[in-house]
DNA sequence: GTGGTCTAGACCACC
DNA sequence: GTGGTCTAGACCACG
């Protein structure tokens, strides 16, 4: 059993991203918190499929994607596992400020769009900050 | 000369937010700002058109869409407004905690997605209100 | 009409070799070839599904790949195209010769396969440059 | 000992090449190059499981094609042998041409796909060559 | 009409 | 039983 198994995880099936970007994105995130390391390996394809209830080709799908980019390796027979190749290095200060100012700007409109403003976003990941600070003190 | 268009504003072609859907959030943000105010006039189909370099069609899908949500009011001949209508009432923080939380979650996934984490996406909000605070006493 | 059209071409389906990759070998050769420039439009999807013989899938696989790849980028309702960034800096004189040397290693075991030894493939390439030379005098 | 077991080389996992293939080439290799000679003994395939690291499957797939090709006989309880029956006429020179034909046109459009250009491979190969007479000199 | 996503299902290659 | 490839076909989103 693998970490993605192990969390409580579902598919939205209507939230207008794509299924095998939600995989992705799960994976990545996963990565970066450290539940999957370098040569872990991942569920099968057909556990996936089942486990989340969608077709094993979206599944394959995600994972091609993140072969693509170095992240994964499959092995046919074997299964698919976290990369152990050095990772690219990660991006530079000033490649990072952009990844980061784009993607601000993309959520501020994409929160407009759901009449959330930039302040209550705001003050909510503030204040979720602090409960979750406060949580961990307890 | 309208709000919307004083804005130096553009559509990203690449960032995976379809374009009409850029739009009808844009339209909603300068709402939320107060840059428009009911029974305003907004540009014409092609003068955004023109403006913004997409598709005549795209811009009538936002302003329908928008219609549809009541915000817009077309007056055929005349061009379209800011509905003068009392506007639905704000949903209750109820609703509005959900969707942010939802909104919330949404967005640390597709931020993990480009390689960001949750912390770096904190620390980046905060130091840009920080850094706009700054700004505003200048 | 593009330049991936105009050039007889077919896709060999019992070579062993995917037919997706097939089409991405072609493209990037194209490209390589200078008969692909960035800003072309490729062949849409379906117009290649004709052209070859094969499931629009398997075109929309290719481009998929190399769009992740950064060679080409698709546009929504515009079709396919090459991409006019930068391209990524091409690999430093050591990548390369390390490219070189297992991609050549790579196809002398191919070669053995196939029954064919080192000898004759140096020979039959060193025939075939020079009768290309002298087909180009002529 | 045999010629196989001698000789430093290795199965390369992540060539895309399948294992049981470059098994299969590398003694259809050793045989043209003469390391290996009609009659003589194979590794057992508990050896080469264990030198190469790959199942035992895998090499008795490899072992079960060259048999059925007539290169090897295998004798129960003693091992697996080159066999000493007189191999197949070797193929005429059209037949040779036009297996090289097919297999450089194959190798050159794999080459675009690594980002190789048709120069750069013919020159490696002609620098490769020059070395190697330099070397056998020394 | 463009590309994108997803499903269903078949068959293959590999181990 | 693993992943890989390909097909067929449906439906959607976009312009």
């Amino acid at each position: 059993m693998t970490a993605i198994e192990g969390e409580q995880w579902q598919v939205e099936f209507h939230s207008g991203i794509p299924v095998y970007r939600q995989v992705v994105n799960r994976i990545c995130s996963a990565l970066a918190a450290g539940q999957l390391q370098p040569g872990d390996r991942l569920p099968t394809i057909r556990r996936l499929h089942e486990l989340l209830g969608i077709n094993p080709n979206t599944v394959a799908k995600a994972y091609r994607e993140l072969e693509l980019k170095g992240i994964l390796v499959s092995e046919r027979g074997h299964g698919s596992f976290v990369s152990t190749d050095p990772s690219p290095p990660p991006p530079d200060a000033q490649e990072r400020r952009a990844r980061l100012d784009s993607f601000y700007r993309r959520i501020l409109t994409e929160a407009a769009g759901c009449g959330l403003t930039e302040n209550e976003v705001i003050q909510f990941i503030q204040q979720r900050k602090k409960n979750e600070c406060h949580g961990r003190k307890v």
